[in-house]
DNA sequence: CAGGTAGCCTGTTAGC
DNA sequence: TGCTAACAGGCTACCT
């Protein structure tokens, strides 16, 4: 479930691997990872062309490609990217194979099958559909706690919910969504409209300051994530609710309690949370 | 039009 | 022990 920090260790591990690489070609094993163009014609236009730029916009790699082009890749829940050499053996998820200048591979390797890959002319980037309602980057420095304030002024509905809306802000997903309530102190059924100044300003703390310390420590792998050289993140150790549901709050020691919400589950403390 | 949710996937785990 | 159901989770499409 690669959010903010997880991709953003995915960019730095490998952006001095494959920035200037020329991609050689393109194996699609799996057609539909590639929406845009059709498969054939992704694997032909990319072909040949170096990459200039490896950028992240929330929780979506963006990839500069000579000849005006952007490969936009959205991880999902189980997607990688990974830099590995040829003779590393392919397993059943590996669904996109890149070969390199330098005779190294980039893999996309999915087991869920999620994960999506765009390829589209640089001009078109502002307007593309999957980028164009995004919200401001959860980290971004022009994104202040004032600015912040005045976003969430006049928005309705749950606390925790806006924070998961990428057309809000994007990069956040549902473990530092959980994080950063408690670190807040604020409860996730919490309605926005509830929330004092003071309950704003330790928001906006809280969630820079856990993405940071996620960054920090490589990432939170509970499962699947890792890094683009196939290392895991080791910020799962510092997760104070998510996925500790009956275990102790690390601040007062009472109960982590969890709540279905939409389909996802909330993790709190009764006590700390209000 | 905003808000809610099924569907996309498959490996792992909880529960019977 | 072996089976099934629930769960994980971001995002789109579709529904009310």
């Amino acid at each position: 479930m690669p959010e903010l920090p997880e991709v953003e260790t995915i960019i730095h591990s490998l952006r001095p691997k494959v920035l200037g690489r020329t991609i050689e070609r393109v194996d699609v094993l799996l057609d539909k990872v590639i929406r845009e163009p059709e498969a054939e014609q992704f694997a032909k236009h990319i072909s040949g062309r170096t990459i200039t730029g490896v950028e992240r916009r929330g929780k979506h790699l963006l990839f500069n490609i000579t000849g005006s082009l952007v490969l936009i890749v959205h991880l999902r829940m189980t997607g990688r990217l990974l830099y590995v050499a040829p003779d590393l053996p392919r397993d059943k998820y590996t669904h996109v194979v890149f070969h390199l200048d330098n005779g190294k591979e980039l893999r996309f390797h999915d087991m869920r099958q999620f994960g999506t890959m765009d390829l589209i002319p640089a001009d078109r980037l502002k307007n593309f559909h999957s980028l164009n309602k995004l919200g401001p980057d959860a980290l971004d420095p022009s994104l202040t706690r004032d600015v912040f304030k005045k976003m969430l002024k006049g928005r309705t509905g749950q606390i925790k919910k806006i924070l998961l809306d990428q057309t809000f802000i994007t990069g956040i997903g549902n473990i530092y969504a959980n994080e950063i309530l408690w670190k807040a102190r604020i409860h996730p059924e919490r309605s926005a409209t509830s929330l004092t100044p003071r309950d704003l300003g330790r928001l906006y703390h809280a969630m820079r300051e856990v993405l940071k310390t996620a960054i920090d420590h490589r990432g939170t792998t509970i499962r699947d994530y890792v890094d683009g050289e196939g290392n895991p993140g080791s910020f799962q150790e510092l997760l104070a609710v998510h996925g500790r549901e009956n275990q102790p709050c690390p601040l007062c020691g009472n109960f982590i309690v969890r709540v279905k919400n939409g389909g996802r589950s909330a993790y709190f403390c009764p006590s700390c949370q209000k």
